[in-house]
DNA sequence: ACCAAGTACCTTGCATTGCAAAGTACTATA
DNA sequence: TATAGTACTTTGCAATGCAAGGTACTTGGT
């Protein structure tokens, strides 16, 4: 029913601009979006394997390698089906109120 | 996360005014909110054993007696919160767009 | 050269949520 | 007294999110 608002604010991100897990986890922290690394790399992982996301390895000039992902065409279809869905939920849960 | 968010709906509902669950199930349905039986009755279950319900059995004038349930003041108190954490939600997912 | 701290990625196991499907029971009507 | 309609309930499964624990690379201090 409330499916997919995760999955849609990180395809939404991962639009935009080239973006590895630790980084989704800090912006999405700033939205005050709480979301940890148990939650993250499964849906990334699953993401991938649906086609929706790509990624690739970057060097990072402090620390560990990076993966950085991005959308994918076919993803980015996908999420304007979840922004529809997401739309619709919020103005049916207003209608409850 | 996103948790709570039917339940926010149903204890919306019946805090304004009593409701059976084959009701509740219609008026969701009239805001495009699809809820079938195998969800609602193990959620109102829930909220029953939590105190934020209570139901009483009233006589159908067609059919079987009915559970109408009520929101009580312990349930209009977290709906609250609900409602808090859902308004903060929503803030957030728009943050992301 | 070594070790501690920081950063980053990943996995396992559990609790919760939502649903499909099947089942029980009461009432009214033909 | 069947049959249809309404209503409540349970079982078992799949998906989602999280806590906790683990691996690995890099840098900086000793």
């Amino acid at each position: 029913m409330r499916k997919g608002v995760l999955e849609m604010c990180i395809l939404g991100m991962a639009a935009q601009q080239e973006v590895y897990p630790s980084d989704i986890i800090n912006k999405l922290k700033e939205s005050e979006l709480i979301v940890v690394e148990g939650t993250l790399y499964p849906l990334l992982s699953r993401l991938k394997k649906a086609g929706l996301v790509d990624y690739s390895w970057k060097e990072s000039n402090a620390g560990p390698p990076r993966k950085y992902y991005r959308t994918t065409e076919e993803g980015k279809t996908f999420l304007l089906t979840l922004k529809n869905n997401w739309t619709q939920l919020v103005n049916a849960v207003d209608q409850t109120t």
